[in-house]
DNA sequence: CATGAATGAGACTTCATTCAT
DNA sequence: CATGAATGAAGTCTCATTCAT
């Protein structure tokens, strides 16, 4: 029995796996205004069964949206626990964030979303609450890497732990706006490369002509 | 009949006044999302006479986005034209779009929807065109006045305009979504006031902890 | 005040020209579905004023087909009362009936609805009523003329008056359909001229090859 | 799975069979200006149930008239291929389409509107162009017979074709236009049958007293 | 008399969700 | 478990007609 039990369970993951990716490319595409119809019939599923497994639409939104953050997250705990040196650490931090996200566009594109919170008009505010508290925690990886540098000298003392973090989120996040539009070139290399990482090394040296060094 | 005509045009823009003031309070509220109907209600009119006066939901969606930046872009030509030296004005074009977007935070909201293109699916392209050109013709104020800077050798040569702009921009929003979202304060003042000056001076100054100055 | 009255009478009738003539180039054009909005607007007249002469869209429509009619009737009249002989008279009725239709082609087109008989759906049902006894009225100067025509001996005894006139009656209006949709030509002259004429024939002499004569 | 794809596509048959019946009976009834919450409330389904089988309206309204059209083209086949001589076949295309459309008087009625070309107004004029080009179809079985007639030699070398065949249609519809107006006779028999008949007769006699036979 | 303004009623269409098999 | 079928509720828009000035 509990056999069985544990059989239908992983069955009904890979279920569940089967409709979520179909949700993901479409969400991802054309945001949340996808009809179930689509969703189902891309699943290859009929709309009833989708309801098996996912309580409502919002639900299977969220699950689409957790799938884009499992990779980003993974990325950040591999730049967190690594052994380089704090400095590099961050670095590493904003440009796979950046990286990341020219490789799943559309699922930045949606994510930017949640800054806007009207969404709780069209989406259940339970479900928009979960997204955005999955950015939020995302964002914590950053404010921590922060506060560590205030801590050992990196940084200067009296900064604004928040107000840096948001900073350092809202810029790479308005130039991956810029580059993500950007069909003349293919953005994740050269050009906008290079302008990511001059954008961190202002953010990080200061951008006033500076008198002496 | 001159007189008349001229009577009647006031009149009829008295009116639109009254819808469009009715349309501001909700879609800022929550979004467009918000049915003609409840519109309609607000303004105390039928639903055929909203029709009488914007062609369809999206020309009045555009115009209660218009009335929100008529008054930004006040701010901007202000601070613009003023005596004072290039760097105060930069720092109050600044400040003083902080200022307004707290004042109006819905508006402010709503305007972010704009870097999220999905937009498209649910407003008709050329209105949501419209929106975002204006938004656009607002950032410019921002990059001119960057170029000036660095024309007269106040900002670094070597500083990608673009790039600068968008960093700005996006520092500002981002701290603001986190001051409208923060209701604990009043967040016009105290303590926000300062998060905002800080981090104009930290984006100018540069965040590292300087050896020497 | 005998005076007065008479004058504001022709006066009214003035108005009520203006705004008849603006609704028939309309209807002609565009069938019954067009707008009050934009009769009125073709009159120059406010759609209020409308209402002041004719008592709803229907009576507007009626009587816009009556202008149509009026013209008609003056021909058939003329034919009718001819010093001509009948077999003449007959077939100058049938000719300037279909020529009189080629250069009135929108109201022609107009009648053919009243054929059938859905329009008692949108138009309300006296209203039709009243144009289907125009056309009946008019229907009868051709079926009298047969009458005339079978008394006197020069059509056959045993003919069912009705059913000829009907076929009279519709082959004209059957060929002006192809006359009026056929853009190739101007339909008022040559190919059809000859078509029409022959027509007329065929229905007299007979269609089938004949022994003798 | 063939087999349940084929049930199912049976069922869907019948549920489009359920629909366009109630369709029907309310569009000859009615007319076009039907609501779609008329056939839904007839047809006991709810109005998105409709629009699950029908994309819109203009697609139920051409469904509905190819039902009438079908029955017709049953007739015109079965006198199209009799094993009888021309002129009897033609005879009978004439006849029989009369009888039918006596039969299905509201589907005759209904016909009678594309004659008059303002429908594209109401109607997509996809869906006009649809029923129009049906109507021609079923025109051209009787222009093909009467070709054949000409050619075989039974009817007059130097008749156009089309004008007569225009004459012949016309007179059906003509008299079907009076006889199904006319509520005192069962007007599929007795009388009107008669008058049927001789109007054939008269178009293929000719109708002018014959000096001489 | 003339009209600008207002509107009630209704049209078509979409879609997330449920239910019976 | 899977699904075909059904639907309620809602949305945007149109238009003939009325009323207060």
């Amino acid at each position: 029995m509990t056999y069985l039990q544990a059989r239908s369970e992983k069955e009904k993951n890979r279920r569940k796996k089967v409709i979520v990716s179909a949700a993901k490319q479409l969400f991802y595409d054309k945001g949340y205004g996808v009809s179930v119809d689509e969703i189902a019939a891309k699943a290859k599923l009929s709309k009833a069964t989708l309801y098996l497994y996912y309580k409502n639409k919002d639900e299977l939104y969220v699950a689409a949206m957790m799938e884009g953050f499992a990779g980003l997250e993974e990325r950040f705990k591999e730049a967190k626990h690594s052994e380089k040196p704090l400095e590099e650490k961050l670095r590493n931090m904003y440009l796979s964030f950046v990286d990341y996200m020219l490789l799943n566009r559309k699922f930045f594109r949606i994510t930017q979303h949640y800054l806007a919170e009207d969404f709780d008009t069209r989406i259940s505010s339970g479900a928009a609450d979960i997204v955005r508290g999955e950015i939020l925690r995302h964002v914590d990886y950053v404010r921590e890497m922060i506060n560590e540098g205030i801590d050992c000298g990196l940084l200067r003392q009296d900064l604004d732990v928040n107000a840096f973090t948001t900073i350092l989120w809202r810029t790479a996040t308005g130039l991956l706006d810029l580059a993500v539009a950007d069909k003349s070139s293919n953005s994740s290399t050269g050009r906008w490369g290079e302008i990511f990482a001059s954008s961190y090394s202002v953010l990080m040296d200061g951008i006033r002509t500076q008198k002496e060094k």
